[in-house]
DNA sequence: AAGTGGTCTAGACCACGGC
DNA sequence: CCGTGGTCTAGACCACTTG
């Protein structure tokens, strides 16, 4: 049973806008196989060149994900979380007033001098060291973002201890050095993952992430934690209340 | 004069890591012409079709923008402008703070029946009428966002006089209404642009846009604009404080 | 007319997953 | 083993830009 197309567009296009209408229409399932690359060249009597580049474009966009030797499959569409930016928030207290299970690895970490950027938020002098972090986030058992977290060394002394056993940045400041850090200000840019963060996130490199650069302070006033989070677009929404 | 390659990766990959790297290090440079398929072809001692593949990856990873008829160019790489947002600042307001060239046009605009969501943003039962208005906004002369804008007929009656000569959605406002409506929360977003968001911006599909869906309030209470922005991630940045 | 990118065909071999 | 997607070759014609 082949399948008719116009002609003011070209082939491979149309192919993918209708796949996706497809999708969109629940055609085809969420989660499962769509007709394989044979079968789409059969059904629309192109030759196989064109129904990948079709493919290539839903994958693109986010529609699909190819798996060798198993076939294409429609992706779950996402229904973003919904978190709260205020300046008191974390990560964890927002999950926990939506109910939502989620966990905290900590992938690496490093002590160094700090760069130029981080001297000029953190108000540091170039001999001051820091600490750097890059923490994983997941929710539901699904990567969610990656941030890196950096804090003056003498805000949190000896933090290496506290990290063997990480759970939650939050926790330890809090515990060991009765730190409560104040938002003060964050800024926000939709922007594409760099390859090492689309890894560890587990998604193309072409997913839209949402950067989200924070200063935290001290509730009397000096920095003490400057971040750049790197969010999954399609799993996060951000609200900020004025 | 060709090239080689490691054998680890895919040819198509390989080239256009080296493509990359090639606009990175400034061989390649801003506004200027990559070489041809055909060169590169020669280069690299491979079919068309693969280099054909590493420059779609370019495209779509935003590197380069190709023109029938004349090649491949590098795309110039945008600073992104910082935007503050707070209760009271307006598109033009931050333009104006900046010192950038800027300009609104208005896409269309209709008046019709609010939507479920519109009505349940505005406080609106289903029969009071609503205005709706796509307005594009440029700075320095290129296309940075679309907005959808919805407003209460009540508020803002007759308002079609006004959308005539349209300069500033709020200068009408000030004006000719004597309001002056403050922010009261904004939920952002990262994601990729509707096709027809993506035509109007000039941009390709593939771009990250970021998303801010926001509410204005009379400043006695009540709500008077609900908005949905979507903008190029690349041309745009976002701060807030707290 | 020559060169560029855009589309499409026909066919080959490989790597991977599941039966 | 077969079917799947991933890579690559060789060649064709078209649409568009430039000289």
């Amino acid at each position: 049973m082949t399948m008719k197309l116009n002609e003011d567009m070209p082939c491979h296009l149309e192919i993918s806008e209708y796949l996706i209408r497809n999708i969109q229409s629940g055609i085809f399932r969420e989660n499962e196989k769509i007709p394989s690359e044979n079968e789409l060249c059969l059904k629309f009597n192109v030759n196989r060149h064109v129904i990948r580049q079709a493919l290539t474009r839903l994958t693109n966009l986010g529609w699909i994900t190819p798996f060798q030797g198993k076939g294409c499959y429609v992706n779950s569409l996402q229904k973003p979380i919904q978190y709260v930016l205020s300046s008191n928030t974390r990560f964890s207290d927002n999950m926990e007033n939506l109910g939502v299970v989620h966990q905290s690895k900590l992938l690496s970490w490093e002590k160094g001098l700090p760069s130029r950027v981080e001297m000029k938020n953190l108000l540091l002098s170039e001999k001051q060291a820091v600490y750097r972090l890059e923490i994983l986030r997941f929710i539901e058992g699904q990567p969610l973002s990656v941030t890196t977290t950096v804090m003056p060394e003498e805000e949190v002394p000896q933090l290496e201890i506290y990290l063997q056993e990480f759970k939650s940045l939050y926790q330890i400041m809090l515990d060991h050095y009765q730190l409560r850090p104040v938002r003060s200000r964050s800024i926000f840019q939709a922007s594409l993952p760099l390859l090492r963060d689309a890894k560890v996130l587990e998604i193309p490199e072409n997913i839209p992430i949402i950067q989200i650069e924070s200063l935290m302070n001290h509730p009397t006033g000096n920095s003490i934690e400057y971040s750049i989070a790197r969010i999954r677009g399609d799993m996060h929404k951000c609200l900020v209340e004025f």
